[in-house]
DNA sequence: AGAACCTGCAACTATCCGGTTGCATTTCGC
DNA sequence: GCGAAATGCAACCGGATAGTTGCAGGTTCT
């Protein structure tokens, strides 16, 4: 298998995006509580409003959340394509991994 | 399910160290090939051995890689277990994000 | 011994990033 | 209509980071 399968130029901005504990956090909260406003999502965080949709926006450049503008709030909701790709990503590198070990038994043992 | 369960305080700097095209490279390539030297990860890189090699210790920073000195050169291979880590933190996610769904259909429908 | 090779350490640069503050704009509720 | 709430935009700051160059030290090979 070839590591071109796991598109690092594709892969890596969303691991990225994924790689901020406060964006993580926010991603997190998205998943369990469903769609919110940057207002709610602020509510119980350690940060500005402003510092929240930067992450936002970070997270929506990644392709990982999506917002739609309710009244006066922007409700965000997240994307689950770009986690499923992610997912494979790494899934990809471990099976890489056990198969290389495989040829290492094989070459070892008889 | 809680999203504490999920430590993003432990597994964002293993997603922001595979957050680099470049890093996330060296990953696969080891994935594939198995251990290396630097100078043989350097080979065909289009960047200098010493970004190469800050780039690995930030692998192993994160835990990802780790280096044995073998004669004159230094041999890395990757470490299974953040990979895992990360893995299981995506499944998280989506599963909380499956019975968020789940939830939403059962308020929504009868 | 001497050349070629692999690595480590240090300094330096440019850029990106997380976070803040301040102000203007739109929208809801009374 | 008016105040309060939610957002957007822009400027700014300090620190991290990806990359470079230069040099010194340990290893292998002939």
């Amino acid at each position: 298998m070839l590591a071109s399968r796991l598109r690092p130029k594709k892969t890596a901005p969303i691991f990225a995006a994924l790689g901020d504990e406060t964006r993580l956090r926010i991603v997190a909260r998205l998943s369990t509580s469903g769609p919110m406003s940057i207002a709610h999502l602020t509510r119980d965080a350690s940060i500005t409003r402003q510092a929240v949709t930067k992450h936002l926006h970070v997270l929506a450049h990644a392709g990982l959340a999506r917002s739609s503008r309710l009244g006066r709030e922007s409700v965000w909701e997240l994307q689950p394509a770009p986690l499923e790709a992610a997912r494979r990503c790494l899934d990809g590198i471990s099976a890489q991994w056990d198969t290389a070990l495989d040829r290492l038994k094989l070459f070892v043992e008889p």
